[in-house]
DNA sequence: ATTGACATATATACCGAGTATACATATACT
DNA sequence: AGTATATGTATACTCGGTATATATGTCAAT
């Protein structure tokens, strides 16, 4: 979503070359959301035409390098602090719901159904990962985990609720 | 998010042309989410070229009409069916806190409380449009409003826990 | 020792979705 | 009569993402 971003992040830590942007993205994310490599150097380049990174050159082993700019820094600052717009339609969840009542359409209790089935799944699946979260004492994932559970309780019931 | 859907939707209804279309989406999210008129016309190029939407022609005042094919209902009927995946990454929510893990930020505490406050708005902005679905019995805006506002309290919950 | 698989490393072509903008005609209002 | 606004369609451009090409390095198995 916001690769861009996270690039900045990533440079604010420490100077990278582009290799090491994609391999620091996934271990961000735990390895759950492959990021395309491609993308890492087309963002780069933007970043770079924007003057939000800059490149000191190549190292050893001819890499090019990039460490972030005072304007990157700003720029990354200036999102963290930005809230995020929870749009009423911006959320597929409830955007489909709200085209399915435009259709005639006999099938909304399967539709509910299958929605509730998946995240019945997910809420199972997440719990199960909260707990390694906890072993390997990744408190930043766990928090993130448990955010998510949230999200899915309020999603299913609502579920509940519209189902009658 | 997925226009392409909704216009399948509309056209499920009955034969639009384009113009009819931007109309038909912006009563559909009752004017909030402005559309720019031209997507709805690429749009339906695309939809067009994969057979998901054809014209029988142009009506009295020379405007393209489009009707959903066979193919588009299936398309839209496998889209209402599949449950939406609620990734933990994919929200960008979520993903501004795990960035900001990342970066040596004294500003956590200012990051949740404006977090906090828009949601606080919105919480009450949602609630006061409750209140007019409700007069006008709009049945379906009103469920939509109630999945926000499920969210956003599960969302506040969530900056109460981690703000220690 | 060589093949084959996999990790490292970068780049480009392409597509879908969204924004800006141009360009008409019709209608309403002042 | 002139101007603003609604109706109606189209195109150029940008961004983000996917697929794919390509090259080198490393390690394991035959």
């Amino acid at each position: 979503m916001s690769v861009k971003h996270s690039l900045l992040a990533l440079l604010y830590e420490k100077p990278r070359h582009g290799y090491e942007l994609k391999t620091g993205f996934e271990e961000l994310v735990q390895g759950m959301w492959p990021l395309n490599a491609g993308q890492v150097y087309t963002t780069l380049d933007r970043l770079e035409r924007d003057l939000l990174v800059e490149s000191p050159g190549h190292d050893k082993k001819d890499r090019k390098l990039y460490t972030i700019t005072q304007a990157g820094k700003e720029e990354l600052w200036a999102w963290l602090e930005k809230p995020v717009g929870r749009s009423l339609f911006k959320d597929e969840f409830y955007f489909k719901f709200l085209c399915a009542s435009h259709v005639t359409y006999e099938n909304r209790q399967s539709m509910i159904r299958n929605q509730k089935e998946t995240m019945l799944k997910d809420i199972l699946h997440l719990t199960h990962l909260r707990k390694q979260m906890v072993l390997s004492d990744n408190k930043t994932m766990k928090m993130l985990i448990e955010g998510a559970l949230l999200h899915l309780e309020a999603d299913i019931k609502w579920l509940d609720m519209i189902a009658d």
